[in-house]
DNA sequence: AAAAC
């Protein structure tokens, strides 16, 4: 004979901890507590329950400070009480109860430690609760469904073949990464890596995923990131991508960050100045040697972080573009010594369509012969009318500012065919380094970073693009001469650069 | 801070 209690959260006073919920879930929470005759309140200290998505308690901690005496519990349970149209225990849902001792939980903080090598946004599968549920508890992507077993479910990129282009999940793949470089534009590094390997793991998986069930199985995917799955597998889309897409903020950043010698900060740093355009750029008062070439040669650089779909970038190379440029500079460099080795690298090697440079290592089977050879390369080209410009350069014995212990330099090449001017990077390696270097500059970026991970955490030993070496005291050289020695030895599968497309 | 994978 009761009717429903339409009012169900009369009088409840919540806090909630925003944190990794989905802005969507936001305000779903929001209304519907308001609805429900509860109220947000944004004191922890005046609230009757702590509402968060947060697992770590020491993570929590830092939301609600000393507050010790109120309980924790899960947004979960705001949906659960919106089914059942009642008030339910919190019971199933505590994170943390009133009665447990502040003491363990106040405590460890030492989970961040290894921050450059795990996402925040991860968990290990097992752990997980049921944080997937949504709103709409009969929507049918909710069948419980396995991995599929061709998948290997690692958190290292570098143990499973990634294709370039992903046979499933492609529209979600290009929404979440709109979102990826929304973060990373937005110098939000560490959500960016979270989005990026979980953009890793769905192109490297063998179907579709259909249900949520299934994505809270995999490493490497986060609550936050499940849940715009889960949003995408019900609407088709992703919202936040999809106004990510509509911000001019958002393409202004990017096309900052696109320019030669502007980084995330700086662009920025000038959005925040008021500038919008190139041309604003341009008047800037104190730019670096770096940014006045990134600036002169925009038209024809204008590549480098720029997505193919993005407005502002028409210039990247065709396969075509690249080996007409190669061929080119193997023509001169082997006039110039018949016994240097050269070896295109980076995206082209993984068998990119649309490449923004071309990497190249050069080597020479004389060590000898190893110190001069950069600069003989570039006078010999400069000379012969290709090299235009010197955009960036590091030599091997210089400490700071450089990317790893290799002497490269990065030029602006002139391509007869089309005149525009492109970018090329030159790396020297001794025929001992030349392994690592074909490794370490093949990519992909995350593949690399999985790469080293693996190795350190795994095998204790540090890979670096300069070679290969034990992880003691003084670091000891460990010989390499081939790609696959260098897998072999650190135990990875052998996968070739087209299957690195992580 | 930026250049690279």
């Amino acid at each position: 004979m009761f009717s429903e209690n339409l009012h169900f959260f009369e009088k409840l006073s919540i806090f909630l901890i925003e944190t990794k919920i989905p802005h969507e879930k936001i305000k779903f929470l929001k209304n519907t507590i308001s609805l429900k005759g509860g109220f947000i309140v944004t004191n922890p200290s005046t609230a009757d329950v702590i509402l968060t998505i947060l697992k770590s308690p020491a993570r929590i901690s830092r939301y609600i400070g000393s507050e010790t005496r109120k309980p924790i519990v899960s947004i979960e349970w705001v949906d659960k009480c919106v089914s059942k149209g009642a008030r339910i225990e919190f019971v199933d849902y505590l994170i943390r109860g009133i009665e447990e001792d502040a003491m363990d939980w106040t405590t460890v903080e030492e989970e961040e430690e290894d921050q450059d090598l795990f996402d925040e946004d991860s968990n290990s599968s097992s752990s997980r609760s049921p944080i997937y549920t949504s709103e709409n508890e009969h929507s049918d992507d909710g069948r419980d469904v396995d991995l599929d077993p061709r998948f290997l479910n690692t958190s290292y990129e570098c143990l499973r073949p990634t294709p370039l282009k992903p046979k499933f999940n492609a529209k979600l793949v290009e929404l979440l990464e709109v979102i990826e470089r929304a973060r990373e534009v937005n110098d939000q590094w560490r959500n960016a890596l979270s989005y990026r390997r979980a953009i890793a793991v769905l192109k490297s998986y063998p179907r579709d995923i259909i249900s949520h069930k299934e994505i809270k199985k995999i490493r490497g995917i986060g609550s936050k990131i499940g849940y715009q799955i889960e949003s995408y597998l019900r609407t088709g889309t992703i919202t936040e991508a999809e106004h990510i897409l509509q911000d001019k903020r958002f393409h202004t950043l990017e096309l900052f960050a696109s320019i030669f010698g502007v980084g995330f900060k700086t662009a920025l740093s000038w959005y925040r100045k008021g500038y919008r355009t190139i041309e604003d750029c341009k008047n800037h008062p104190n730019l670096t040697k770096a940014q006045q070439l990134g600036l002169q040669l925009f038209d024809d650089l204008r590549e480098k972080t720029l997505p193919q779909n993005s407005p502002f970038s028409k210039r990247r190379m065709s396969r075509e573009d690249v080996e007409e440029i190669y061929n080119i500079i193997k023509e001169n460099v082997k006039k110039l010594d018949p016994g240097c080795v050269l070896q295109p690298v980076g995206g082209y090697r993984r068998g990119k369509e649309l490449n923004g440079d071309l990497d190249l290592i050069i080597s020479h089977p004389d060590e000898e012969r190893v110190p001069s050879l950069l600069n003989d390369v570039i006078t010999t080209l400069t000379e012969g009318g290709y090299i235009k410009n010197l955009l960036y350069r590091a030599r091997s014995e210089s400490r700071t500012g450089i990317i790893d212990h290799l002497e490269k330099c990065f030029v602006a090449f002139l391509q007869p065919s089309t005149q525009i001017k492109r970018q090329v990077d030159f790396i020297i390696a001794t025929q001992s380094q030349f392994a690592s270097a074909l490794v370490g500059w093949t990519g992909s970026r995350q593949y690399e970073r999985s790469l080293r991970r693996y190795a350190k955490r795994e095998k204790k030993m540090v890979f670096a693009s300069h070679g290969l070496f034990t992880n003691t005291k003084p670091r000891i050289l460990i010989p390499t001469s081939t790609e696959r020695e260098i897998f072999d030895i650190l135990g990875v599968p052998w996968l070739e650069p087209e299957m690195r497309n992580c």
